[in-house]
RNA sequence: GCCGGAGUGGCGGAAUCGGCAGACGCACAGGUUUCAAAAACCUGCGCCGCAAGGCGUGCGGGUUCAAGUCCCGCCUCCGGCACCA
């Protein structure tokens, strides 16, 4: 007699159909008009954040967002939908192009064997991604396209040349945008940046701002996720208000602020160090000083300014101007002005008046020069010290407190005593207005996207310097590719390595005199601002994408990724789907509906008592305890980033090697929230394998000599009424749970069915066991699929409809209920569900009746089918 | 400093609308099977207590018949912003 066993074998039936998946195009999406497309099923776009293909290969973070979309892509088809669920590649960028400078290997090579890695890696997890979509942004036929969009923001007046200083980062040898820089130093590589001013690409973004900003509300995303944006964007609204030079007839100086209603209490001006004015202004006996000052701020670098300093500097540059609610003869008016780093140019007009009694900042600048703060507030908070500090200037106030009495012009035109906060500006704008000395004015801290690299691994420019200024390679001529070169070093500022690509920067213009191509690349953040709508239509040769595709599928229904595109990807996308918008190319206004972010999976670490981490190698784990293998010191476990250093990154090859993928998914959807970041623990991962095997075991034998499957599953058969109303639950349970992306607590409710169905095993009937593999097919589908086929399920399981759940199995006809005495648990009782509060009552006093004994029942509270609560005396 | 989010057993987490805290999984303990199992299965498992019972969701208050959930004041951790006038 043969043994051979059947156990559940990942290893052959997981390559098994993702063959048959992608020999058949089982996952294939059509667009309308193609064949296959069905008019009457609704649509629904399940979008991850595409990878950067790093030499690396996969990391454990990338599968979960996308098990997550494919989850409720597989679900959304089950459901009858015609599921968009692409992949691609974000394939041009500095990692790429610095790993061609260490080994001095094309960048086109290394990223098309790190596109093969990943394509391969991803194959294996059994994504139901519709492969015919495949797209790289560093592929002619996708950055045509680039280049193509590029020129129609130039076209509509949203793209253009700079000289104001741009972030200039030495070490990655080019400028980077302001999302890139955190806190003076780069994203990538924490190298220092600096501020210089150089010819740079500029898009227009702020032309955007307001719309950017208004349209955040209608979003499905996380409310921090549209602060951030709304932080980013900073709009303020306030007013310019124009003072005059004294000594200097005509030359005005203006200031933004959002407190207009505060010049009354305006002691000082404070100009940024290198604002225009300060030459002309500036006093002779004080030029020295200011000169030395400015070159001071100069050459501080940016991390200086903001980290190192919190102290407030300046220096006086001898110039008075002139408050416009003062007659110019009072000497109240009269005020100096300053120059002082804490100003910056790029904001606002550079300059600002100085309030210290309504401005932290100003206070404390007032504080250390020794510069008048006049009280301009007359708080009447209770708190008399406080109260009379404000009045007297000697403590600064930024809450709404009423206007001190002097608050007024001299001929009474302007009042603000009695005025509140948002009336005392409106009132104050409109003065200044009458008279010519100001307007309203909303401004906002978002500054334009800088829009180009010194670096040869982007998108080249659609454009050629002539010798009448600039001029863009016609459409039909697109794209321009990049020439080929063997030496991407760096050209240092302000010169890419194209440069040294001769024969190709030379070049004719249209009318074929000498031209030069320009030398700097789009930024990697540029093929990424559409992709979403070339996936729509990624094989299009006329268009970047179809009025009718883009028109069918968008808005993205589910876009799932990571935080740290919170401000930069997903605003620019955001910008470039309206300027396409109002081209009349794409109907949106808006590309994603519902932004989801992942958490971040994070891995275990130890620690010595110094608090150093310990690197795996040096970990041991000796009976309960964890020591250093070599001093045998206990060590402590620590959650953090997976890193190489420490020896703690999980390679999910390794996993589907040893557990398989459709494992590998389970486990990263149950470890907890979506939402969550969450510690690997490679303890848990034998949980859920052993739950697919029991899985398994509902339709399996041991034996192969018992056949394929169990012989009380080869015909259909009444379903046992309690494993059925479980199964109802369960697909109730599911369902809901995947709607709100809660994939573990779903896998949760299949694991109780499993131990369920599994304690009571031969009752179980062929239809149950159908329905429980439809029910796991979005998660383990490769396991489901193959239980689908032995069961003789019709078709294919990744079509067949989700099983349908009868409301009245959902009800108990009894139920339990907890009797509380003064809110404590002192029994349960069973009762009728939907019992009349009499029933239960009556029920609830006989299983507490000994708790009762002697007390007066002052209060009975009855929660239907939950719980009595008897509040006694 | 400002703005978000979080803090629940030994561990990951559950509790969706103020209604039985700890679902599910891991680890651990005991058992069955076994030559032996690291495999499979069964049972137990918040803490204190022999028990009755008491205590328990970061800490301190409050609202309520009832609070992990709501309110006030703190602490810690994570993320974002950081002289933006």
């Amino acid at each position: 007699m043969s043994e051979q066993k059947q156990t559940y074998d990942p290893a052959t039936i997981e390559p098994k159909w993702q063959q048959f998946w992608r020999d058949r195009d089982v996952f294939r999406a059509p667009n309308p008009g193609e064949p296959g497309f069905d008019p009457g099923k609704p649509k629904f776009y399940a979008l991850d954040m595409f990878p950067y293909p790093s030499a690396a290969g996969l990391h454990v973070g990338h599968p979960e967002g996308y098990t997550a979309t494919d989850i409720v892509s597989r679900w959304k088809r089950a459901k009858g939908f015609n599921v968009l669920h692409p992949m691609g590649w974000d394939a041009f960028g500095l990692p790429a192009e610095q790993y061609a400078i260490q080994t001095n290997t094309h960048p086109a090579q290394t990223t098309a064997a790190n596109i093969a890695t990943f394509r391969r890696q991803l194959q294996r997890l059994g994504f139901s991604y519709d492969w015919n979509r495949e797209i790289g942004t560093a592929d002619p036929k996708y950055f045509r396209w680039t280049q193509w969009i590029w020129k129609r923001l130039y076209e509509r007046g949203l793209a253009y040349e700079s000289n104001a200083p741009v972030w200039w980062c030495e070490a990655l040898g080019t400028v980077l945008a302001n999302d890139e820089v955190i806190n003076g130093k780069s994203e990538r590589g924490d190298h220092p940046c600096e501020r210089r001013p150089l010819r740079q690409w500029v898009l227009k973004i702020t032309d955007y701002a307001e719309r950017l900003l208004q349209d955040l509300d209608g979003l499905d995303w996380s409310e921090s996720l549209k602060t951030m944006q709304r932080e980013w964007i900073g709009k303020s609204e306030g007013a310019e208000v124009d003072f005059d030079v004294v000594g200097h007839a005509g030359t005005k100086l203006r200031v933004f602020t959002t407190r207009p209603d505060t010049l009354f209490g305006a002691s000082f001006m404070v100009l940024a160090p290198e604002h225009a004015l300060v030459a002309t202004i500036t006093a002779a006996a004080q030029r020295d000083a200011v000169d030395a000052y400015r070159k001071a701020a100069a050459s501080k670098s940016e991390l200086e300014r903001t980290d190192l300093a919190k102290d407030k500097s300046g220096v006086f540059t001898g110039a008075f101007a002139q408050n416009p609610l003062f007659a110019a003869d009072d000497p109240q008016g009269r005020i100096p002005i300053w120059i002082a780093d804490y100003v910056i140019v790029t904001y606002g007009t550079g300059a600002i008046m100085a309030v210290p009694a309504g401005d932290e900042r100003d206070f404390e600048f007032a504080h250390t020069f020794g510069l008048p703060v006049p009280g301009i507030f007359a708080p009447q908070t209770g708190d008399a010290a406080a109260d009379a500090a404000i009045a007297a200037g000697e403590r600064c106030c930024t809450d709404e407190v009423p206007y001190a009495a002097h608050c007024r012009t001299a001929d009474g035109s302007l009042v603000l005593a009695g005025r509140s906060l948002a009336d005392g500006k409106r009132a104050t704008i409109a003065w200044l207005v009458a008279r010519g000395r100001g307007e309203a004015k909303v401004t906002y801290r978002l500054r334009d996207w800088l829009f180009s690299r010194q670096r040869y691994w982007g998108e080249p420019f659609p454009v050629l310097h002539t010798q009448d200024g600039i001029e863009l390679v016609p459409d039909d001529q697109l794209p321009v590719e990049l020439p080929h070169m063997d030496d991407f070093q760096p050209g240092g500022v302000p010169e890419s390595p194209l440069i040294r690509a001769r024969d190709w920067v030379a070049t004719r213009d249209g009318k074929g005199r000498p031209a030069q191509r320009e030398i700097n690349t789009m930024p990697g953040a540029a093929g990424s601002s559409w992709y979403f709508l070339r996936f729509c239509d990624p094989h299009n040769e006329r268009e970047f994408c179809s009025k009718a595709a883009s028109d069918y599928w968008l808005p993205v229904d589910l876009y799932v990724g990571g935080t740290e595109h919170a401000v930069g990807h997903l605003l620019y996308s955001r910008f470039w789907t309206k300027v396409l918008h109002d081209d009349g190319r794409v109907g949106v206004v808006e590309p994603f509906h519902k932004l989801y972010n992942q958490g971040m999976i994070q891995a275990f670490a130890y620690e010595d008592a110094r608090g150093a981490t310990v690197p795996m190698a040096n970990v041991e784990e000796r009976d309960d305890e964890v020591v250093h293998r070599q001093t045998g010191e206990k060590l402590k476990r620590i959650v953090t980033k997976m890193s190489k250093r420490y020896g703690n990154v999980i390679n999910p090859d390794e996993v589907v090697g040893e557990y398989g993928a459709d494992t590998l998914r389970l486990y990263e959807m149950y470890m907890g929230p979506l939402a969550d970041s969450k510690p690997w623990n490679p303890k848990d991962v034998p949980g859920v394998y052993r739950f697919l095997q029991r899985s398994w075991r509902l339709a399996v034998p041991e034996f192969a000599e018992f056949g394929s499957i169990h012989a009380h599953l080869r015909q259909d058969r009444a379903d046992d009424p309690d494993l059925e109303k479980a199964l109802h639950r369960t697909i109730h349970k599911v369902s809901g749970d995947i709607e709100r992306l809660a994939f573990n607590t779903a896998i949760a409710a299949m694991m109780i069915f499993v131990n369920e169905a599994t304690k009571a095993m031969d009752k179980l009937s062929r239809s149950q066991v159908l329905r429980f593999a439809q029910l796991l097919q979005p998660f383990a589908p490769h396991l489901a699929e193959e239980l689908w086929q032995r069961l003789g399920g019709e078709g294919l399981l990744a079509y067949a409809a989700w099983p349908a759940v009868d409301e009245s199995m959902l009800v108990d006809a009894e139920i339990e209920i907890a009797v509380q005495v003064l809110g404590k648990v002192r029994g349960r009782v069973m009762v009728p569900t939907d019992a009349p509060k009499d029933v239960v009552l009556a029920a609830a006093r006989a299983a507490v009746a000994s708790q009762l004994e002697g007390k007066t029942v002052v209060k009975e509270i009855v929660v239907p089918n939950k719980l009595v609560n008897f509040v006694v005396k």
